[in-house]
DNA sequence: GTATTAGTATATAAATTCTATAGAATTATA
DNA sequence: TATAATTCTATAGAATTTATATACTAATAC
């Protein structure tokens, strides 16, 4: 399961792709309208502007704005931005790889090829499931 | 990522099937050949006793055996029991479902596609992948 | 220079995961 | 029937992760 600190990313993220090269947007704003804790909601954002996914400005009339295009953040990016590996097992893990402790011989193992598979076909959906893609489907939902 | 417990349980499950017929087998030699700690292996095999995977037999020359057939029980069964839903949200879980708090309205949700899609793909995967399966993988990449 | 806003550091609460302790109940067998 | 072997039960607590709150600092616009 996806962690609160995700879901929250990905909603605050719609939330800017929806405004984007539109001007910052208060974190307070976002608070608001996603129903985020503030204090929680600033660690989230400014680990998402490290990563240059987000860019601030400080002071009046300040907050936060999408640095990137809706089109190039992906789903699999933010959730190894906010939980780590996407893989059901650190030894099939692509960024976040270590042996298994349990696992004796990597190359005997039986289980290894069944999570490699859910790790391709997870990140491929993940991947290909863009902010811009995502702020179209809501529109088109929004809309029927 | 899957819970030690549920890579524990993984292997003293692939432990027994290689076993399978073969009577009980004791807690403490799961234990010490998969380097497990007894006492949460103990509460590991209790709880697949109580799904009917396994059953045991108390007392002198007692221990634990399959009770289901090895091409009977899948990973998907086996993370299910361990760890819970396999889905990434619970609004697209099928067997624990549950409502977002943070999504207003799950028709117009524009994320809930991708997990449904991620989700079904994944337990058709898991749930191909039996005991015998992988035990069968095992003793080719062993010989090989 | 004041109000507004993000940034930083730290503390703490809450939940989950993992492991350990102690002993009761059951069974085989000598 | 006594003994040893084993599962079964209950509980406690350590360790880790997740989530939230408090208080203060730094930058910016006007």
């Amino acid at each position: 399961m996806l962690s609160k600190k995700c879901k929250y990313a990905i909603h605050a993220l719609i939330y800017l792709a929806e405004r984007y090269q539109q001007g910052p947007v208060h974190i307070q704003e976002i608070a608001d309208r996603q129903h985020i804790p503030k204090k929680f909601l600033e660690a989230i954002l400014l680990e998402l502007r490290n990563a240059q996914v987000l860019h601030s400005k400080k002071g009046k009339g300040g907050g936060y704005y999408l640095y990137k295009k809706p089109e190039d953040v992906n789903l699999m990016e933010i959730i190894r931005l906010m939980d780590g590996a996407i893989a059901m097992l650190p030894c099939v893990s692509l960024n976040y790889y270590e042996p298994c402790e349990e696992c004796k011989d990597e190359k005997t193992c039986g289980i290894r090829d069944s999570f490699v598979g859910v790790r391709d076909e997870t990140l491929r959906i993940l991947s290909e499931s863009t902010l811009a893609k995502i702020v179209h489907r809501e529109k088109i939902l929004g809309e029927s």
